[in-house]
DNA sequence: TCTGCATGAGAAAACGGTTTTCTAGGAGGG
DNA sequence: CCCTCCTAGAAAACCGTTTTCTCATGCAGA
C-alpha cells in the first residue's frame, strides 16, 4: 500500500514493527539474529509502509552506488543500442542502473561525462563504440573503478568483447556455398577496417582461395557500382557476400534493375542485420547478427564481477555471429527467426 | 595532478590546508566567511590532490542526485536517441548524468526500472516513447519527483513536449507548391495515429482542400503500393508528400522503376529525416526533421527547473519542425544544410 | 575599561542507512 | 546458588559531505 511520498525512512518501519533501526535494517537485509517472529514483523511493516532504501545512504556506507556507466561515441547508437540493451537486462534485476554518455569524438566532452560518472561513484565502466579497432577519446586505463570494453579497442590488459566475425563470415559464406554457389564473391568496406580485413580473411578461408575482394565505402552507392563492376566484365558470381547490410542492399537494388534475379541467379549475404535495412530490402537479406545484445549482456556480466572483486581474465573474448536467414539466398536451408529476442530455429 | 585512486576525501583537503573540514566545504563551495587566503589555501589543496566530492554524500545531505532518469519504450531508439542527446547536452554542465531505461512495453519492467530510479533519488524523470499518442505502461502521475513527456503522451496537467507536426507538414507541402507543383497527394500511415491525422489536417490546410490522402503501414512497401494506385488512375501526380522517410523510399524508388524521374517529374518529401533512409534513397530525400534534440534539450531544462522548486506552466508544447532539404523536390529553393548538429541555411 | 558587533573558523549535528559493539536476561552446568 | 554462555535486540559508530551553531578575537564606540 502506500503510494505515499516515498518518504518514508527505515526509522519509521523500524517504529511501527517497535522495533530499533539497527534491527529494522538486520530484517530487511536477511542478516543478524533475531526471533523469526520480529523479522516478518518489520517486514510487513516495510510492505505497509511501502518502505524502500535510500540507496544513496546505502551506497554511501557500502561503497557501492548499484550504478555503472557506458561510454560511448556512437552517436547513432546503432551498434551501442543493443548493448546497452543487453547490459540493461544482465543488470536490472540486480538492482543497477545504467548512466548513458554519448561523448561523440570528443576528448573535452569525454572526460566531462567520466568525471561526472565517477563523482557518482559509479561501480563499473563499459566502453562502446561504432568500431572495434579504435580507442575512445578518453582515457580509461588508471580508473579506480573496473572497466570492459564492448565492441570499441580497449587498452592492454582490459577485458574487451567483441563479436567473432570471422565465424560469422565463414558461415555466411559456407551458406552461400551449401546452396550450390560456385563463384562467390565478397563486396565490402574500406579495408583500413579491422572488421574488413577479418571478415576477408574468413571469406577467403571458407572458399580456400583467394576470390574476388571489392573494397569501397559502407554505402548502398558502393552496393550499386560494385555490380556494375562485377556484372561488367568475365563471368559474373552467383553468390555475393557483403561487408554490411547498406552494400548489400545496394547489390541487391543493383541486380534487379539489371534484370537478374535475387535469389534464383544470385544469392546475397549481407552483414549487421541491421532490421531496416536488411527488413526493408527486396526481397529481405539474409544477415550475419553480430548479437551484440549478447555482447552487452556479458559485460554487464563481467563489470559486475570485477566490481565485486571476483577475479577476471583479462583480453578480447568473441562472441559468436548468428546467421539470420532471410529470402535473399533462396534454398531449403533451415529458416531461422526472431522470437522473443532470441535466435532460433523455426519448427 | 594526482591521478591516485580517487580516494581523497575533503579531510584530506582540511588536513593539508590546515584548516577543519567544514572550512573546507565552505571554501570549495563559496560559501561562509573566511579569508581570501584561506579559501584559496584550501582550493589549491584541493586541486594538488586532485580532490572530487563523492556526490552520494553531497546528494545524501542536499537530497539532489544530479541525475535523472529517461524511462522509454523505444528500444530502437529511433526517436529516443536524438532526444537523449539533447537532454545530455542541456544537464552535462550542470554535472547532470542521465540513466537510460528501455521498458518495452511491459509494465513490470516499467515498475523495476522506475523503482530503481526512485531508489536512487533521481531529482526527475523525462518519458519518452515512439508514438506521441500512446502512454508509457506505467504510471507517472503520482511521484515524488518531477515527470516532463517527451514525445509521448503524458498524464493530465503534465509538462509535454512535442514536434509541430502542423506547422511541419505545412511547410513541407508549400515547398511542394512553391515549385509549382499543383496535383500534390499525400501517402502517409494508418489514421489511427495521432501524428497521421495532424499532418493530413496540415496538408488539407496547405493546398486548401481535401486532396488526396492515402492511408498503409509505415513501410517502404506501402509506398510502392500507393504508387501503383496513383499511376493506375486518372491523372498522376506531381507532388507527393509522404508520411514519413520510409514510404518515401518506397515512393521513390517505385517512381524510378516505373521510369517518372524524380525530381523532374514528381516532387516527394518525406517526414522524420532519417538519415540512413532519407540520406540513401536515389535521389536523397527532401525530408520534415521534427529536431529531436531541441525536444531533448527543452525537456532536460524543464525538468531541472522542476527539480528546483521554479514554477513551469503545465500543458502540451509543441517545437517547431525543420524541412531539410536535399534533392528530391529540385527546384532551386534554398538549401539547408547540417553543421555541427544544428540545421543551418548555407551560405 | 567595558560593551557591542562583525568576522573567521572550528565543533557538532544532520542526511539515511549499515555494521559493529554492547547489554540484559534466560538457560544450562557444576 | 553462582558462574558462564548464548541470544535477541538496542546502542553507537560510521560513510563523506553540508549546514548550523558556537566561540574566540579584534576593533569601534561609549
Amino acid at each position: 500500500m502506500s503510494v505515499g511520498g516515498g518518504r518514508v525512512r527505515i526509522y519509521d518501519v523500524a517504529s511501527r514493527a517497535g522495533v530499533s533501526v539497527a534491527t529494522a535494517s538486520k530484517a530487511l537485509n536477511d542478516t543478524g539474529r533475531m526471533t523469526e517472529e520480529t523479522r516478518l514483523r518489520v517486514k510487513t511493516a516495510a510492505r505497509e509502509l511501502g518502505f524502500r532504501p535510500n540507496a544513496m545512504a546505502r551506497g554511501l556506507i557500502q561503497r557501492r552506488s548499484f550504478t555503472i556507466g557506458l561510454l560511448t561515441n556512437d552517436s547513432y547508437g546503432r551498434f551501442t543500442l543493443p548493448v546497452m540493451a543487453g547490459i540493461s537486462e544482465a543488470l536490472v534485476d540486480q538492482g543497477v542502473s545504467v548512466f548513458l554518455c554519448g561523448i561523440e569524438d570528443d576528448p573535452a566532452l569525454g572526460r566531462v561525462h567520466l568525471d561526472a560518472m565517477l563523482d557518482k561513484q559509479v561501480d563499473g565502466i563499459i566502453a562502446s563504440g561504432k568500431r572495434i579497432d579504435r580507442k575512445l577519446p578518453v582515457d580509461l586505463s588508471n580508473l579506480p573503478v573496473p572497466v570492459v570494453y564492448a565492441f570499441t579497442e580497449g587498452h592492454a590488459g582490459a577485458v574487451t568483447l567483441v563479436s567473432d566475425d570471422f565465424q560469422g563470415s565463414v558461415e555466411a559464406v559456407e551458406h552461400l556455398m551449401a546452396l550450390g554457389r560456385k563463384r562467390i564473391v565478397h563486396v565490402t568496406g574500406p579495408d583500413s577496417f579491422a572488421s574488413v580485413k577479418e571478415r576477408t580473411r574468413a571469406y577467403r578461408s571458407a572458399i580456400g582461395g583467394e576470390g574476388v575482394v571489392l573494397h569501397g565505402a559502407w554505402s548502398e552507392h558502393w552496393g550499386h557500382e560494385a555490380v556494375e563492376r562485377l556484372w561488367g566484365q568475365g563471368e559474373a558470381p552467383d553468390g555475393i557476400f557483403c561487408g554490411n547490410d547498406q552494400i548489400a542492399r545496394g547489390v541487391v537494388d543493383a541486380l534487379r534493375e539489371r534484370g537478374v534475379q535475387v535469389p534464383a541467379d544470385v544469392s546475397v549475404v549481407g552483414f549487421d542485420n541491421w532490421e531496416i535495412v536488411a527488413g526493408q530490402t527486396r526481397p529481405p537479406l539474409t544477415s550475419v547478427d553480430m548479437n551484440l545484445k549478447a555482447i552487452g549482456r556479458e559485460a554487464g556480466r563481467l563489470v559486475l564481477e570485477l566490481a565485486e572483486g571476483k577475479p577476471v581474465e583479462p583480453g578480447v573474448r568473441k562472441l559468436p555471429c548468428q546467421l539470420v536467414i532471410r529470402e535473399s539466398c533462396g534454398g531449403n536451408a533451415a529458416v531461422t527467426e526472431r522470437r522473443g529476442g532470441i535466435l532460433v530455429p523455426a519448427d
